[in-house]
DNA sequence: AAGTAGCATTCATGGAATAGAAGTGCTAAT
DNA sequence: ATTAGCACTTCTATTCCATGAATGCTACTT
């Protein structure tokens, strides 16, 4: 569909332009391209008329259009290599066995937006393939105890129980023996109908102040259910690109950021890293994103890179292969 | 110091500016103050000697100056009481026994910077003297245990242990055993040099795979000390406002709230709500800080709201002490 | 047929000039 | 002590250039 010359022209178009932000004449490109600035300049209309470039008014140089960059991912660009210092410091969080999965993800989105200079976002959350293992209620005060589940899977969530006056202990222990009996192994998502249906008529035949005793631990444990939490870094980053130049423009982006409904949407799923450039992403038009699924022991969800269009498509794709592929392995 | 009616021109000065963010002009408050332009123009000029009013150039109306919002806000402000709705949407989260005190916090200042329109901050920790009431470790598979630590306090902490490969079930119970044992009652501060200077040598006398296993449960139990965690909302709040019309200002706000070590540095003590207008804080001279110091059951930190030098001062006032108040409550 | 030189054309950018509006400070009168 | 009135200053928006950086196209060359 391209000629060899029209590809070799789109690569340095995009190229120059991701460097410079700058759109990019006839004449920068004619030494590079042995051939006249006129020839470039035929060259640079086909490509145009093919929808690959733009121009940001009547006599200016060429931008890349979305498409040109799509062009230019999908046909052009050669995988990176990650380089080695960057690689390090992403083996270190995971080598580093302490930290949680989660954790360890969070963290490594954190250096790759430090990397990039990009906005990294993890949406993670426990799947809802973790089952309860264990329970466990320690009191901290007369009428006040915590409550903390383990999953199978190693995920694990604490919550207050206020345990109401007028209730012995032996009631609270029998209580807490029923729960846990009943209770281990259920999906976390399960957690509430078990309470409601399975453990809470046991309780009403053999607790004697059921009723708030009852209330109490369902409050505490109802709410643990997967719920996808956000984490976002280098949000700062994406808006110190020399395109973000005025305060409409990174205020367009910023409220965008704020709106948990759109950032709960860069949910991803399925294999390998996807890229989303411009307006392929619901986000915002002037940006893009590259983005991958991850699930491994119980925690699932997705790390996204959000740069502008003019990202570094082959390092951003690098590292997030990177990170997907030390997720596999923790 | 200042004349009865010096004082009623600089509170209509401070509250028409931060309503209309332009500078506020003698003729706009001649009627409001029974006088003509003329008189006021005068009283303006003796309030601008004083330093309480600025001009932002030459032939402007004038503009509240740092000293003069410190004196609006201690000497003319009223303090304010927070308005039945707003009071009823933070009493929910109060009242809501499930939630973990921080967890309390953050959603609650989460809501003041919806009502305020400003950016809050909390920076919160488990304070020192949190003690460890009881550790639990789980196993999730073949050489992988979640440590779990609950303080007395009823603050809960995890990590990953990897346990090394040639080492007896019953080897890795008796060395929870032991660090179960030396370890209750230790504040958490502590906690890695009584592992290091309690917990090893006894471990070196009784278990066989001491050195692996040793180091397995310190790296997992060492890092507990209380490390503040950072929780901002509605950062994007703040640089909606008027005053933040262009990039390199709305930039120069975003870089300092990415900058960890500034933010944690907006850590207050003593008692009371206090307010840092422009110059006065050490984030920004555009903006002004409103915060305060919170201990609870072990909890500790400080909660802040970050607005525009035009704060609705007394509005900020009053929702920082209700939920200081109620923090002291819960 | 492909490439190129050259030129008219278009538009962005930045500076200078201008006019009007919004305020102030000051003087003189009340 | 207050105020009317006026000269003065600065901001803002608009217009008008001149310049420079591109392009598209035509006609010429290889």
């Amino acid at each position: 569909m391209l000629t060899g010359r029209q590809e070799k022209l789109l690569k340095l178009i995009v190229e120059n332009y991701i460097k410079t932000v700058k759109p990019v004449s006839s004449k920068a490109l004619s030494s590079k391209l042995k051939c006249s600035s006129a020839t470039i300049r035929n060259e640079m209309a086909a490509l145009e008329n093919l929808g690959f470039i733009e121009k940001t008014h009547i006599s200016s140089g060429r931008v890349p259009s979305d498409l040109g960059y799509r062009y230019y991912v999908d046909n052009i660009m050669v995988p990176r290599e990650l380089n080695g210092e960057d690689m390090l410091k992403l083996k270190q969080i995971f080598s580093n066995n302490a930290l949680v999965l989660s954790d360890a993800i969070n963290k490594s989105m954190e250096i790759v937006s430090e990397l990039t200079n990009y906005t990294a976002i993890v949406l993670g959350s426990s799947s809802s393939d973790n089952k309860i293992a264990k329970i466990e209620v320690v009191p901290i005060a007369d009428n006040k105890m915590i409550a903390i589940i383990i999953t199978d899977k190693g995920h694990v969530e604490n919550r207050n129980v206020s345990i109401p006056n007028n209730v012995s202990k032996s009631e609270v222990k029998q209580t807490i023996d029923i729960i846990s009996k009943l209770i281990v192994g259920v999906p976390l998502n399960e957690v509430s109908s078990v309470l409601e249906f399975e453990v809470k008529p046991v309780i009403d035949r053999y607790v004697k102040e059921h009723e708030a005793l009852y209330n109490a631990f369902y409050s505490a444990f109802s709410d643990f259910a997967p719920k996808p939490n956000i984490r976002m870094s280098g949000t700062t980053n994406l808006l110190m690109s020399p395109e973000f130049d005025d305060a409409s423009k990174i205020r367009k982006i910023l409220n965008k950021f704020d709106d948990k409904d759109i950032i709960r949407n860069i949910k991803e799923d399925g294999d390998g890293v996807k890229t989303y450039i411009g307006s392929e992403n619901n986000i915002d038009e002037d940006i893009s994103v590259i983005k991958t699924y991850f699930y491994k022991d119980g925690e699932e969800g997705t790390i996204a890179l959000i740069g502008p269009k003019r990202m570094e498509y082959d390092k951003a794709e690098a590292l997030l292969n990177y990170i997907k592929e030390n997720i596999g392995k923790e």
